[in-house]
DNA sequence: AATGCAAATGATAATTATTAGCGTTAAGGA
DNA sequence: TCCTTAACGCTAATAATTATCATTTGCATT
C-alpha cells in the first residue's frame, strides 16, 4: 500500500517549482536545509518512482546527470553545450509524428522527444567578452 | 601531427558498416578477434575523437552506454524501451526547425535531434506470444 | 492509545560506464 | 637509422546511480 511521505512530496514539488529541468543532485541540495536527515538515495529512489508513475518525465542526460521535468505538456528543449542549462522551446510535437514514425517502423510509438542543441544566449555574450 | 593507425580505421569502419548505432563494447568486441591487443581505452578515445572532428555522432545513451552513428545525414531515430534497440527513421529534420527555436530562444541552434520511444516490432511480437 | 505490518528511509557498499595517468610502442619526417 | 611525439595498452580513478539492509514510520486494526 501506497504511504504518504513529507518527503516524497518535497521532492515532487522541487522539480515542479522550477523550469530548469533539475538533476537529483540540484534536488538533494534544494531540500536538505529543510530535511537535514534527507538522504540521496531517497531523491533518486523517488525520481525513479515518479517517473515510472508518469508524474515526472527524464528530459535528457546533461554532463552524465539525468535531468526531470514536471511539465508533462508535449515541449522540445534546448540544451548548451557550454553551460548545461535546459530550457524549454515552445514547440508542440504533434502526435502525428508518433503516427508517422509507428508505421515506418511497424513499432508501437509511445512518444518522441525533440532536442536542440547550442550555446545559449548568455553563453554566446559572455564568450563575445571573453574573445 | 596526426598519424595513421590501423585501429583507429578499424573504430571509424566498425561503425560505419552497421545501422544498429554500436556502442563503445560492441566495437571493442567487434575488433578484438582481429586486434588481440586492443585496448578498450583505446575505442573510447577514438570514438571521442571522432564525434570531436564530426566523423561520427553520438545518437543516445540507451542504458547507459553511448550509442554512435556514422550516418551523418540529418534522421531521426527509434529507441526500443524494451530491447535497447536504435533504428534509424527516415523524418528528415529541417533547418528552419533550428531557426525557429534559435529566433525564439535567442540562441546559437547547431542541430537538433529527434528521437521516438516506443516497443520496436520485435518486442511487440515476442510479448504477444508471452502473453 | 497501543500494536503490528510493510512501506519508506538513511547510510553506505556495490556497480559500472567512462576517463585519467603513465610507461611503452611505433609513425613518419629528418 | 635516429628522433620526436602521437597513439597505444594497462590499470587505477572517477562519479552517477543502484542495491542492500537495518531502522523508522504511516496507518489500519485492535
Amino acid at each position: 500500500m501506497k504511504r504518504y511521505s513529507r518527503k516524497r512530496e518535497a521532492i515532487l514539488e522541487a522539480i515542479r517549482s522550477t523550469k530548469s529541468h533539475p538533476s537529483a543532485e540540484w534536488v538533494y541540495a534544494k531540500l536538505k536545509p529543510e530535511f537535514p536527515d534527507l538522504s540521496l538515495a531517497t531523491v533518486y529512489r523517488n525520481l525513479a518512482a515518479f517517473v515510472e508513475s508518469g508524474e515526472l518525465v527524464s528530459v535528457a542526460v546533461v554532463d552524465s546527470k539525468e535531468r526531470y521535468d514536471a511539465d508533462l505538456s508535449s515541449h522540445a528543449h534546448f540544451i548548451c553545450q557550454q553551460c548545461g542549462d535546459v530550457s524549454d522551446v515552445d514547440i508542440h510535437g504533434s502526435r502525428e509524428l508518433d503516427k508517422l514514425a509507428s508505421e515506418y517502423l511497424g513499432a508501437k510509438v509511445e512518444r518522441h522527444e525533440l532536442i536542440f542543441r547550442g550555446i545559449c544566449h548568455n553563453c554566446c555574450e559572455n564568450s563575445d567578452i571573453a574573445g
